[in-house]
DNA sequence: CGCAAATTTGAACGTAGTCAACAAGTGTGG
DNA sequence: CCACACTTGTTGACTACGTTCAAATTTGCG
């Protein structure tokens, strides 16, 4: 077993050669804890480093100048965080730890050397850039063409089968680990709103809640609902170039 | 002058090497000329090419389940198509010519190998992906949380944009190129909505219309009610490996 | 010129937002 | 250990932004 997340996360996609392996793991050799609730990039300040998420879950958002808040993503263990420093001086979007987190710092100095040892692997973060792009763009007709409801299963849905990537044994329930308010930042609604329509979904049985856990209980439904895809199953790595 | 239209795009960001830009020369050595109207890619059907637009303007969208349609994104001369396919077995998204069009297919194995021979591509493809994303997340936070007013004026800016950065001759007056049922599609908003909303930026003088162009007169009064960020020049490539 | 697509306009409707008040937790310092 | 403050969740009444439906008008194209 590696002690790279990011290596636990492309290992589920691909077979690592041990080269690439050991080049992972020396990516994730610093390590940095984040408290609950501090941030690892705030929004327009410059940030040159990015990271991988080892530990915990983190959020990260856009400030818009009428007050709002867009939540754009969540971010679970193994994910990259921060890519944007790739292409920007400055951050376009504040990262928040939404609990106790440890993260990897990563150089982008030390990222430009990966990708000349191994461009397998950076076949791998294209891709992966890719499965992000795809989440995103299917967040994007969400908001866009979805009613309050479907939003707002769908991210139950969502944020169930991320936390299930991590965690192997999560089923039907789990800890959201948001407030009201947040889901409606992430879902475009407000708090109020949010409240409506989650007891709306527990009084059709859609769903159970109690103490901050979630229960789905008409999964089925709720999947037909929200028009959720799970694109997991049609993955294809087979173009990849030869392993170092 | 180099033959490839990535090259060019990619020479607005950096010093392309000779050997880069006859490696991006021959990844476009084919092209494919696509009709107004017709289909690049579908969803869920197999795709395991990727394409370079060299003319014409095309758009992606998905289908929802409600009959909905979302449009994600417009490309332009020299933007990367179909990326998807190094992810997923089948297209996620359809890919339709708005314009006639030529496209250079790639071949996944191309691809590959221009990730081994040229690393320092490889990153500049990856801060591309970066600014994708982050055009796509603001997107998300003008779905979510912005007017039906400040989204319009957010595509409208976007789109001028985008065509000057093809065409430098381009000020404050462009063909929009689009239905307004296409600008709805792309804003979260029904086309009934979008002729009011343009009728009234039209009447407070914000633009002026003409068969089809648009003129900006207020763009300064544009820009702020859109919350639009140009963010063209906060770019940083220092971190990028040596060229090859 | 004639037809289909696109735009424009009006009226009624409905989803989600706003405002306000209260309840239930949660944590903290006295 | 309790009191107080603050955050989070819940509910109701009212509002408004954007949708729906329908019809007329204009535009573009074969």
């Amino acid at each position: 077993m590696s002690a790279s997340c990011l290596a636990a996360r492309m290992g589920e996609l691909i077979a690592l050669s041990p080269a690439e392996r050991a080049a992972l793991d020396r990516l994730e050799a610093r390590e940095r804890p984040l408290r609950r609730g501090s941030a690892l990039v705030r929004e327009k300040e410059h940030s040159s480093e990015l990271f991988i998420l080892r530990q915990g879950v983190t959020m990260s958002y856009l400030l818009l100048e009428n007050g709002g808040r867009q939540i754009l993503r969540f971010q679970f263990p193994g994910d990259m965080v921060g890519m944007a420093a790739l292409a920007y001086r400055d951050s376009p979007e504040t990262v928040v730890a939404l609990t106790d987190c440890v993260v990897a710092p990563i150089e982008r100095a030390q990222w430009a050397q990966l990708l000349v040892d191994h461009p397998r692997l950076s076949a791998v973060v294209m891709a992966m850039n890719q499965m992000e792009r795809t989440a995103l763009t299917d967040r994007l007709a969400a908001l866009g063409r979805t009613s309050a409801r479907a939003r707002i299963a769908a991210l139950l849905l969502e944020i169930r089968n991320r936390l299930r990537t991590v965690n192997r044994t999560i089923t039907t329930t789990f800890a959201l680990g948001l407030t009201q308010e947040e889901v409606g930042d992430a879902t475009g609604l407000t708090a109020v709103h949010v409240n409506r329509m989650l007891r709306q979904l527990e009084s059709e049985g859609l769903i159970a809640r109690e103490g901050g856990r979630i229960t789905l209980v008409g999964e089925a439904a709720l999947t037909r609902e929200a028009s959720y895809v799970d694109r997991s199953d049609s993955l294809d790595f087979s173009w990849l170039p030869p392993a170092r």
